[in-house]
DNA sequence: CTCCGATAAATTGTATCCATTTTAACATTA
DNA sequence: TAATGTTAAAATGGATACAATTTATCGGAG
C-alpha cells in the first residue's frame, strides 16, 4: 500500500496489515504476543502497540485476558462497511475527477493490470490485496486523507469480509470494472464514474451471503435451529 | 460524548478527548507523561497507550523522542476536515431520516437545549462541546459505526481547528439551525435536511480564516513576507 | 555582558520483571 | 472410562528499571 521506508514499527504493523489484506491472516486466528516477539526480534511492548493499532483499526479483536485474534466482523457489521464505503467511494468521485493527474491515471492503470496479472496466474492473495490497493489509491485521487484513511480501514475489513462470507464457488475473474472506473475518473466523466463505481460495490457486496449466520466456531448459532425444532416438537 | 462506566483505561482517554472539545486543551499544548501519571495516578505504560490512540485520532502529536503536544492542523488539514464532514454528515442524511426513532429525536432535542442553555449562560466550552455531541448523535442516527468513528474524530479536530483559526471577535449565539436539523430528519424530510446541513457546515467553515497563515509558532512563515521583501529590494 | 560549549537533569523509548488470569495437564473418583 | 476437581504451565496486564535522547543549567571565553 504505502511501501516507504518507515520506522521499523511500522513495517511490522505493514507486515500484519498486508497479511490480513492477502487473507494469509483468517479471521479468528491467534495472534500470540510472544510468537509475533520472535518473529519480529522485538520485545513485548513493541508488539502490544502494534496490535493495539490494529484493533482501532477494527482488524483485530483484543480479548481482555485472552489476546488477541483476528477480527470477525458480524453480518450487520459488514452490512455497515459497505455502506460506509458506498459513501465514501462514490462520495470523493467529483474531488477525484476535479484532481486526477496524468500521474494519477498511470499509478490506477499500473494497479489494475498488476491485478489481472495476479489473476490469470492465480494469485489469489495479490489479486486480493491489488483489488483493495486500487480503491484506497483511487480514493487518495481525491486527496482527503481522513477519508482515505477510513478507507484503508474498510478494505481490510472487506477482506475480513470475504473471508467469512463469500458464497462458496465464487471464482477470481478479470472484469473491466476497474479499469472503466480509471478512464472515467481521468475522463472527468463524474456521473459515470458514479455509476460503475455503485455497481461495482453493489456486485462485491452481492458475492457474499449475509444472510446465512456463518459464526462456524458459535456453537449457539450452529445449532440454534435444531435446538429450537426440538423445543417446539 | 458517550459516558458510560467502561474501563478506567477509557475512562482517562474520555477525560482528556474531552478537554479537547471543550477546548481546555488547545493545540500546542504539551502533554508531558509523568504528569499526566500523577493525576490520573497510573503508570506511564497506560498513559502511553492513551498518547497513542489520541494520535491516531489526529487530536495530539507524537513527536519522536520529545513528546507529545495537542495537534495543530495545517489550513489544508482544515479543508479537508470539512470536506471530510460535508461528505459524511450531508452522505448519513438519508439513512439518519429512515431509521430515526422518538427517543432519537428526543436525545437530539436535549442536546440542543443543553446547547442553547449553555450560550446564553456564556458557557463557551459547554456550547462547543454540545455542538460537537449534537452532529455525532445525530450521525448515529443513521446506524452505521465506522462513519460515526470517523465523525467523531473529525469533530474533535474541528475543536483545535476553531482554536487556531477562528476569525476574530466571534461570539457565541444561539441559531436555529441545529433544532431545524432535528426537525427535518425526524419528519422525514431528507432533501430539506440536506439543504440545511450544507448550509450549517458551510457557515461553520466561513467563520475560520484559513488564507491568513496562523502557524504563531512557526518563525519561517510568521517573517517570510519581510525577509522576502527586503530580498527583492 | 553576551555567546558558546560542556555538563547535569529531565524526558522519552524499550526491555524486563512481577502479579493476575487463563489455559492446559493430570490425577482422582464414581 | 467419562467427569470433575486440583495443580502446573503459559499467557496477558501493568509497573518498573535501564538506555538513549533531548532539554535545561552553568561556567568560561571573547
Amino acid at each position: 500500500m504505502n511501501e516507504q521506508a518507515e520506522t521499523y514499527d511500522d513495517w511490522i504493523y505493514d507486515q500484519v496489515f498486508g497479511a490480513v489484506l492477502e487473507q494469509r491472516l483468517i479471521p479468528g486466528a491467534k495472534l500470540k504476543e510472544s510468537e509475533l516477539c520472535e518473529v519480529f526480534g522485538v520485545s513485548r511492548t513493541i508488539i502490544r502497540r502494534i496490535l493495539l493499532r490494529l484493533s482501532l483499526d477494527k482488524v483485530v479483536e483484543l480479548r481482555p485476558n485472552k489476546g488477541a485474534v483476528i477480527a470477525t466482523p458480524a453480518a450487520e457489521d459488514v452490512r455497515q462497511i459497505f455502506a460506509a464505503r458506498r459513501l465514501l467511494e462514490i462520495g470523493i468521485i467529483d474531488d477525484a475527477c476535479k484532481h486526477c493527474t496524468a500521474a494519477d491515471k498511470q499509478v490506477l492503470k499500473d494497479i489494475v493490470t498488476r491485478e489481472n496479472a495476479a489473476i490469470q496466474s492465480g494469485d489469489r492473495s495479490g489479486a486480493i490485496r491489488l483489488a483493495g490497493e486500487f480503491h484506497v489509491q483511487l480514493t487518495g485521487v481525491a486527496r482527503n486523507k481522513p477519508i482515505q484513511e477510513l478507507l484503508r480501514q474498510l478494505v481490510a475489513q472487506s477482506s475480513l469480509a470475504l473471508a467469512l462470507y463469500e458464497a462458496p464457488g465464487h471464482l477470481l475473474c478479470v472484469d473491466d470494472d476497474h479499469i472503466n472506473i480509471v478512464n472515467a475518473v481521468a475522463g472527468g466523466e463524474a456521473v459515470k464514474c458514479r455509476d460503475l463505481m455503485a455497481h461495482h460495490l453493489e456486485k462485491a457486496e452481492a458475492e457474499m451471503r449475509l444472510d446465512a449466520p456463518q459464526d462456524n466456531n458459535d456453537l449457539k448459532s450452529v445449532f440454534a435451529k435444531v435446538i429450537e425444532a426440538r423445543a417446539t416438537a
